[in-house]
DNA sequence: GTGAAAGCGCTAACAG
DNA sequence: CTGTTAGCGCTTTCAC
């Protein structure tokens, strides 16, 4: 069926391993010889049998990437990236869905065999520190996102802690006082440190954390930013800003502050996190914490390769790239809220 | 390094071939020899090679996906839905992006040798009837979308011509009566598709095709949808609706009306297609034409497993998953525009 | 039922 | 510089 080596070989009337010097590049090979096999090459149309050359090197060509789910905007942007980065690398990438949950999460990452790929790129969700296979042993891993697990894996991902200071320091900035917070969500690695930077943000500008403003959100789809919202709404003494732990989030509280009929930024301002290209064209659009995503999906790969080609023999390394506050009408323009909200 | 079917078999005193019984599930293996080779199994950690194991098969157990941008909420959306589907076939998959450009796709198109992947669906944005290999040769490969590309390959693509003629009509029953089109770009497969339902549904209705309403887009995404309806608002007779080719395009072009300080639906009403998620939380959420996108995944991965398993010899097949209009703010609620638009 | 041996397509020694 | 020879880890005849 499939055109080998060895036909190419027959055809030019060399051996296989001329053949395979010409296919390989390697400099040494009489040019009367290349010239026979190129042509032999031409004539046959031949491909390497990627499967076999990997077997034989004792690599795949293939590099994992787990993800929550690819319908999420910043998963969605963000594979997009790892892909093209990859690809600078010589790499394909599989994806693997988990839909955060913990089960799939830990079954996909020892799946994940040398045989199968030279390196994972993994954004665990819910994973726990003891659900990682021996870093000593399986292939070479990098985390994605900051999280709460103590593992010994290269890690990329923000400063979450600063991130969400900076957030609600802006919110501050603009004189809200009570300011809500949507996404805290306890068993989720990221969230507690994006709690940390509300917490932080709020008692350095002389607020006290209410317990009531701080909506967890089981999944961070829109549904579910939506339906926090309108929690939050129905408080005695609603907020008059909420940061969201993503856009989606943001998107969802959106649209029930506006069903509520009260203005987004004079009534309430809203602060998202991700700078997914939705929150830029959003109305109003929302000001939202733009990792840099190039960067992230850049950092990671390089990391996998380090640890793959061996350069990297020591211990796990934390590459944390930069962020920025995209300011946008979701804050802007005003300063103090209208209402008469009382001071805390 | 890592455990070989010999060590297992090695260890449990039996032949390679024995343990390869147990592990491939075959019934009949004595039940003394198939419990030491479980416990063996279980004792060093085993796991297949999975390359090896293909380079045997004569398969690579991967599928590949290509798409212009992963970003792209619809692509997103839609890649995650083919993981899905291929994953109950057990098949990994492994994505392309091309970015929409021809060169890049036609590149993709054929490196996709049968020892990468076991087939490929490919959604092509600018590839031309010559630029496919040949369909004997080369790995099956099944199209998605619609295209006015003239190849004998499988596809899955919803009825686009009647989709559009379904948008277009609901605006028309809405009273409206310029209605105007943005992404009509004649290079672009699946446009020339849309622009004939619009056509038709208009010529039904007894509306004239007035050609500045056509607005083309060099890319469907959000920014070239806004730049595209500024131009229909400064247009001595702006229209009272428009179609939009996809999600996106009207999410722009919802921004450019509002920014313009008319209302969308009484001033404006709007019409997008993918149903994307973004398209259901919108301020407001937009009327779109639904593909169901989890048939379209299902049936391109039917498709070509059975191409792969020879189930299929017949000649090339399309499939037409259904599509339902999703009636939502953009375009509901209000009968005849407020404004005085004059018949045509 | 199970073992031995061949070989998928390729590359890495090692001679020549 | 190039040919020959082993095997990567697995499945698969084909005997036993």
């Amino acid at each position: 069926m499939a055109v080998t080596l060895k036909d190419v070989a027959t055809l030019a009337g060399v051996s296989v391993k001329t053949v395979s010097n010409v296919v390989n590049g390697y400099a040494f090979v009489k040019p009367e010889n290349r010239r026979r096999v190129e042509e032999a090459l031409a004539a046959t149309g031949y491909r390497p049998n990627v499967g076999a050359r990997n077997l034989r090197r004792g690599r795949t060509g293939f590099l994992a990437l787990m993800v929550p789910e690819l319908s999420i905007p910043y998963f969605g942007e963000l594979a997009g990236l790892v892909i093209t980065a990859a690809q600078r690398r010589g790499w394909s990438v599989l994806i693997e869905q988990t839909q955060g949950t913990r089960t799939r999460e830990r079954a996909t990452v020892d799946s994940l065999g040398p045989h199968l790929v030279d390196g994972a790129l993994v954004h665990p969700e819910a994973l726990e520190s003891g659900d990682f296979p021996d870093p000593e042993k399986g292939i070479p891993m990098v985390l994605l996102g900051e999280h709460a697990v103590d593992v010994e894996l290269d890690r990329v991902a923000i400063d979450n802690v600063r991130a969400a200071h900076a957030a609600v320091s802006h919110l501050v900035s603009l004189g809200r006082k009570r300011i809500a917070a949507i996404g805290v969500n306890p068993r989720r690695g990221t969230a507690s440190l994006r709690v940390a930077g509300y917490r932080a943000a709020l008692s350095d500008a002389g607020l006290s954390v209410v317990d009531s403003l701080m909506e967890p959100a089981d999944k961070y789809h829109r549904a579910n930013g939506a339906a926090a919202m309108k929690r939050l709404l129905s408080l005695p003494e609603p907020p008059d800003a909420v940061f969201c732990f993503n856009d989606l989030l943001a998107v969802g509280a959106l649209r029930s502050v506006a069903e509520r009929g009260l203005r987004v930024p004079q009534d309430i301002a809203i602060v998202g996190f991700d700078n997914t290209d939705e929150s830029a064209f959003s109305l109003p659009s929302i000001t939202t914490i733009a990792p840099d995503k190039a960067a992230i999906a850049d950092a990671a790969v390089d990391l996998v390769h380090a640890r793959i080609a061996g350069t990297e023999q020591t211990p796990p390394h934390e590459v944390q790239p930069p962020f920025s506050l995209e300011i946008r009408e979701s804050t802007a323009g005003v300063g103090t809220a209208a209402g008469g909200t009382p001071a805390a």
